[in-house]
DNA sequence: GCAAGGTC
């Protein structure tokens, strides 16, 4: 360290966003000028400030993710060069990539790393952060031993976070950083053993339909494989459903028809409605029986025989209230995709790409979030105001300013403590959308509506519930009048409503219900899985994280693993149900099920 | 020709 001058510290963020944020905290206002990195992307901000006590001469530039990829030498890059299982044995080795950018990102931090005497590391907090931090740690050391090196803990670019690192600087955590290169290892030799052993034991022994030149790749992955899982295990359960009958008593009351008490007339089966078909705005009621589905036929029909020959239903219960219909929390990358999936019938991955597009044009924030909770002092009014000359939801943007249908967003208690929740930065008019292919149209059309819809107040309802008791046996039914329908009218994608003409019941009141049928059904099977609710799954099982689980979905379908359908649902092709169903016969369904990579994480 | 994880 200089004697008397000021430290010379290098800082390094794990995105050119990060490098920004916390440099404009640092320095107190506007972002100072910054001068080129050997990364296009990765400049460097030069500044003063107090750190630790002492002034320093901050030079604070960032990285993009990883530095260092791992790989096996190259004598065993050759599929041939060795048998797949000597892949478990081979050396593995972590470099940096020489034919990308981060060979660029290396000359950089070892120009700065030279001159400095400290190194802070602003990377996100969690594992792959301080996996990073040793791989930014090992080029910086290589060319200047002596560097004073400390770790910032951070979880958001805001003030109070950012002063707070400063104050609580800690040393890097080596056995954080290792479990990720522990993970890496696996990874590799698993699935490139795995990879090159199913490919070269199968590619020559099977008829292919192989659309590229390469021939068939039959790879493995500790993440593909589980995700195949899912879509496999749902076709396995379609295919082994036996449908099942069951009966269900079915009970309709029209306003001011009562059937007949005498019960049944001749072979009729059931209560019949007095004349004719009711009126389309007239009340009615549909009771669904408390049983449900009954399985029995036989006990069934003596029930329902029960209900005929007595039919005379007697309200044991009529309350009324009001019921809300709460708008969603603000958007995560999962949430935006599973919704673009629903509503848009776009793939996770496109959506996300498409939503990149956006991002980098300045339409949409960061759109690889796991936050759905704006942070505190978040101006969401003014991103709201932001909209108010759109074309097609500006009338209800001033509904929100001024009708009071606006309400700070809620939480859906996510926070990857880096980047706000999804939502619009700047407003695109509709004649700028109009030059957008369409299916960007609606992902910044969606991502605006649900933040508009986040910041809006409930739906209100008045919902009404209803029980009888026809000899016995309990039934029940319910009325919902949608009164303001607010969030609703701006988030076009959902609709809520339910019977808006009930009958007036109360308590103690007798009928005689308009018709009873005892109804027939035959129990479906599953459907396969849609694209939504197999990501809800991978996230349930820790298949992938946020940002690749679009990516191993992908993979099904190059792979031809998958197919996608045209109701965008997935179907296993013989090829990937072949794979799985030959590890179930070796006694090895642990090679594709979820556990394995949930205890490898663990 | 392999994996999954960062990120632009």
């Amino acid at each position: 360290m200089r004697h008397g001058g000021a430290v010379r510290v290098l800082c390094v963020a794990e995105k050119p966003s990060v490098c920004r944020g916390v440099t404009e905290i640092l320095v107190g206002g506007r972002l100072p000028p910054s001068r080129p990195g050997f990364s296009n992307y990765n400049p460097v901000y030069d500044f003063q400030c107090q750190l630790r006590g002492r002034n320093c001469d901050v030079r604070f530039t960032s990285v993009s993710g990883h530095l260092m990829g791992i790989d096996f030498p190259d004598r065993f890059r050759k599929w041939t060069s060795c048998s797949p299982e000597q892949l478990f044995e081979a050396p593995v080795q972590k470099i940096v990539n020489q034919e990308n950018n981060q060979v660029n990102l290396k000359r950089t931090l070892q120009r700065e790393a030279t001159t400095s005497d400290w190194l802070i590391l602003w990377l996100d907090c969690d594992r792959e952060g301080e996996n990073i931090a040793f791989e930014v740690i090992e080029v910086c050391r290589e060319v200047n031993p002596r560097l004073d090196i400390w770790r910032a803990r951070f979880s958001a670019v805001i003030p109070r976070e950012i002063n707070q690192a400063i104050n609580n600087l800690v040393r890097p955590n080596e056995n954080e950083a290792m479990a990720v290169d522990a993970r890496q290892e696996i990874d590799l030799r698993l699935g490139a053993a795995f990879t090159r052993f199913q490919t070269l034991l199968l590619q020559n022994r099977f008829d292919f339909e192989w659309h590229e030149d390469k021939g068939p790749l039959l790879s493995y992955g500790p993440c593909q494989f589980p995700t195949l899982g899912f879509i496999v295990e749902r076709a396995w359960a379609i295919a082994a459903h036996v449908a099942e009958d069951f009966w269900t008593i079915k009970c309709c009351y029209v306003e001011g028809r009562q059937g007949d008490p005498g019960g049944r007339e001749g072979d009729q089966p059931g209560l019949q409605p007095g004349r004719g078909r009711p009126a389309p705005n007239q009340a009615k009621a549909d009771f669904n029986w408390r049983r449900g589905r009954m399985f029995d036929h036989m006990a069934a029909t003596i029930l329902y025989e029960m209900c005929i020959d007595a039919p005379i239903a007697t309200v044991t219960k009529a309350s009324g209230r009001e019921s809300l219909k709460h708008p969603p929390v603000p958007l995560n990358t999962l949430e935006m995709q599973k919704r673009g999936s629903r509503y848009l019938r776009l793939g996770a991955e496109q959506t996300l790409q498409l939503a990149e597009e956006l991002y980098q044009a300045g339409f949409l924030s960061y759109p690889r979030t796991e936050t759905d909770a704006f942070p505190e002092g978040t101006d969401v009014m003014g991103m709201v105001e932001a909209q108010q000359h759109h074309e097609r939801w500006g009338a209800y943007v001033l509904r929100m300013m001024n009708d009071g249908l606006y309400r700070p967003p809620g939480s859906g208690g996510h926070n990857d403590e880096a980047h706000p929740p999804i939502h619009p930065t700047k407003c695109a008019s509709v004649q700028e959308m109009g030059t957008w292919p369409p299916p960007k149209q609606q992902v910044y059309e969606l991502v605006v509506r649900h933040f508009l819809a986040c910041c809006s107040i409930p739906a209100v309802g008045q919902s009404t519930d209803v029980e009888i008791d026809i000899a016995g046996e309990l039934f029940s039914t319910r009325g919902l009048i949608v009164k303001q329908r607010n969030w609703l009218e701006v988030y076009r994608y959902e609709s809520w409503g339910g019977n808006a003409n009930l009958p007036f019941f109360e308590e103690g009141m007798t009928f005689v219900p308009s018709s009873m049928f005892l109804e027939q059904g035959r129990t479906q099977p599953p459907n396969y899985l849609g694209e939504a609710e197999l990501l809800s799954m991978m996230d349930q099982n820790g298949i992938g994280t946020d940002a690749t689980m679009a990516q191993h979905i992908e993979t099904m379908t190059k792979r031809n693993y998958a197919t996608k359908t045209e109701a965008n649902l997935f179907k296993p092709t013989k090829l990937g149900e072949a794979l799985l169903s030959a590890y179930v016969e070796m006694g090895m369904v642990n090679m594709w099920k979820p556990v394995l990579r949930a205890a490898m994480e663990q």
